[in-house]
DNA sequence: GCATTGTTCGG
DNA sequence: CGAACAATG
């Protein structure tokens, strides 16, 4: 069944030949031009991190390595728009058909709907397909057609579904080529002089590319998985399955860890094998959990920017470089904390475990705003995912509605008798603490002056003292909380009695370059309970996951709104704005940041109270929260339907499982940070 | 042995 | 907070 086809296939995060539905398809149709474009300016602040551009490139050779094997090679563009590569390519080859598989983050939501207005207009016809997930975002809803508000819920559907997950696809058995000998391709840089030398020590460590993620996933699967539950409680051990990183370029298909992790559970759990059972549904949860952080950022594409639950924005954040620093050089004087850093710096690397241990630390110690912390792991993180990674910052920040709650603070100490018992993993990283015995290597400032000294250890010289006592971070972050209360409360208070701006925020400012972190209003109803317009389709539909997709929904409960309007800014200019906006800006001491406005806040105002509470004026709300926005000067949107995406979690009574009782049971208080609380201060 | 209280931990 | 688990009597 060929014929006239030709087809681009555009490869982004999907560098696999086998399970990948874009290339099947392909195949299928004619003709191929495999096209891979790189314009990381379109990412903005998201700019690759070192070692992740090295995986990068190695993964593409790899690749294109095996599409040789197969009968075509691999296009590569150097650009600063997809788009308009796109285009250029349909030229230089004649394609008429434009295949890729589907992202959720939210630049490539708005990018690649574009892609396919602009292209569908060339009369180019396109078609896009789910390879990154088990399930649609779209497709995994509750009982009234709303996306899910908890992990638990949401992954329960999930295992629960009526159908399985599509079975993986077998790779091509050969590719026709299509004519490109006038498509040249680019050669594409990803690393600078300065950065090799680095780099080198990564290919020890590492091996990119599909077919070694195939070979990483059967050695897990037939190895450390079975014990997987016994073991991951140790920092250092190797019993992970190390996938991430070729999860994150997609590498491996999530679909085929899945059906191959279930038959060896359904195996062992014939065996009577209850601990392997129990560890499948262990590292499934890991899966689930980077299922739900594509699934959170398409239902709301703030999410790696902005607190889920608002009230972190009156949070007073430690605005404090030298913290900042100190923790990333692994001097914080709590030996678990500085090892995991030095390890990080080291490997782009970290266990699980001691990510937890160390964001945990820099929020709730340290108390610095958690999008630094988080565009650290972006810059050093071998497996950097964005929204994998914003997930988990807004776990450990007790901005998700099942997220850790923010006033625990866990003691490194302590942590370290749990995750690294003996001591090991310290000693590996830190080799001025190699000599100090097991019993000391977690606290070594309780150590008498003998054994330091036996050591070669000075604390305050050549090991630091802590930075903060833990006594002292707990009494600090009870006054943050309990000033970030009295902010929310009485900024609440100020709207309430019209005042047009409630009170200044003393939310985040803008440093690294990244952008404010305003609203995520608490007090707005969500009204998506429209199960109509669940998008529900087919499998190979033409539906592209993008903002407007999930604007059908609310168009049809919002009149009072211009629509096409909405719909426009949300396509076109966003991206745009993103990239233009969120540059490296000079912090100032108060955290009050100049920075463009972007456009579609202006254009766009009324769109978070149109859907806002019923008992309170429209109007007021309206005036107060948008003027707000535009106070708090620095508020790059890149579609104003987004913040439409969280404000479920805001609402009362939106029914969401047992939510609303909790609602019920737990009364407002100034001591807990506590998403059921919260929303009951509304 | 089992009910009771304390502790840990949770996506 | 509440569930699960541990220590305790």
């Amino acid at each position: 069944m060929s014929g006239g086809r030709c087809s681009i296939v555009w490869f982004r995060r999907d560098l696999r030949v086998e399970d990948n539905p874009a290339l099947a398809a392909g195949v299928r149709a004619g003709a191929i031009v495999a096209v891979f474009i790189w314009a990381p300016e379109e990412e903005g602040v998201y700019y690759p991190g070192r070692v992740s551009r090295w995986w990068l490139k190695q993964s593409l050779a790899h690749l294109d390595a095996s599409l040789r094997t197969l009968g075509t090679s691999l296009v590569t563009k150097r650009s600063s728009d997809s788009i308009s590569s796109l285009l250029e390519v349909v030229k230089s080859t004649g394609a008429n058909q434009l295949l890729f598989n589907h992202l959720y983050d939210p630049i490539s939501l708005v990018r690649d709907h574009r892609a396919k207005e602009v292209l569908t207009a060339q009369g180019v016809d396109v078609r896009s397909f789910n390879a990154d997930l088990l399930y649609e975002p779209w497709e995994v809803r509750d009982g009234e057609g709303r996306p899910f508000t908890t992990f638990t819920s949401f992954w329960d559907r999930c295992l629960s579904m009526l159908y399985d997950p599509e079975a993986p696809l077998l790779p091509p058995k050969r590719i026709i080529s299509a004519d490109v000998s006038r498509c040249p391709s680019d050669n594409l840089v990803f690393e600078d002089e300065s950065e090799k030398g680095s780099n080198a020590l990564l290919a020890r460590a590492w091996s990119p590319g599909w077919s070694n993620a195939d070979k990483a996933l059967t050695a897990f699967i037939n190895g450390p998985l079975i014990e997987y539950s016994m073991n991951r409680r140790k920092a250092d051990s190797a019993t992970t399955s190390f996938l991430s990183p070729h999860l994150h370029f997609g590498e491996v298909s999530v679909r085929k860890v899945f059906h191959l992790v279930r038959m060896k559970q359904v195996l062992w759990a014939n065996e009577g094998n209850k601990s392997g059972e129990e560890s499948v549904n262990l590292f499934l949860k890991s899966i689930g959990l980077r299922e739900y952080s594509r699934y959170m950022s398409f239902n709301h594409p703030y999410s790696h920017e902005r607190p889920l639950l608002g009230h972190l924005k009156y949070f007073p954040w430690v605005v404090d470089e030298s913290y900042f620093k100190v923790w990333r050089q692994g001097r914080t004087g709590y030996p678990l904390v500085d090892a995991g850093m030095r390890e990080l710096w080291a490997t782009g690397w970290l266990h699980d475990r001691i990510r937890v241990v160390v964001s945990s630390f820099f929020v709730k110690v340290l108390l610095l705003p958690w999008r630094w912390g988080m565009k650290y792991f972006w810059d050093t993180l071998l497996d950097a995912d964005l929204e994998s990674d914003a997930l988990g910052w807004q776990y450990i920040s007790g901005t998700l509605p099942d997220g850790r709650e923010l006033d625990r603070i866990d003691n490194p100490q302590f942590e370290g008798y749990k995750f690294d018992p003996n001591g090991e993993y310290v000693r590996r990283w830190l080799p001025e603490l190699a000599r100090l015995p097991t019993e000391w290597i977690h606290h070594p400032w309780n150590a008498p002056e003998s054994v330091l000294q036996a050591a070669g250890i000075e604390l305050g010289s050549n090991y630091p003292l802590p930075i903060v006592e833990i006594d002292a971070a707990k009494a600090r972050l009870q006054e943050a909380l309990s000033q970030m209360w009295q902010h929310e409360a009485a900024s609440r208070s100020a709207i309430e009695n019209g005042m047009e701006e409630g009170l200044g925020d003393t939310s985040e400012s803008a440093p690294l370059g990244l952008p404010e972190d305003t609203q995520m209003e608490m007090d707005h109803e969500p009204v998506r309970n429209n199960p109509v317009n669940t998008v529900i389709r087919r499998y190979e539909d033409q539906m592209v996951p993008s903002m407007t997709s999930s604007l059908v929904r609310f168009d049809d409960e919002e009149t009072s709104i211009d629509r096409r309007n909405l719909a426009d800014d949300s396509r076109a200019e966003v991206p745009i704005n993103v990239n233009v906006n969120v540059t490296e800006e000079p912090r100032e001491p108060h955290g009050h940041h100049v920075m463009q406005t972007v456009r579609t806040i202006n254009t766009f105002p009324q769109f978070n109270f149109a859907m806002g509470q019923r008992d309170t004026e429209d109007s007021t709300a309206e005036s107060s929260s948008s003027r707000r926005e535009r106070d708090g000067g620095v508020v790059p949107v890149w579609s104003p339907s987004s913040s439409n995406f969280s404000d479920q979690f805001t609402g009362e009574d939106n029914g969401i499982g047992t939510s609303s009782s909790y609602l019920q049971r737990h009364p407002q208080s100034h001591q807990l940070v506590n998403w059921r609380r919260l929303s009951q201060t509304g």
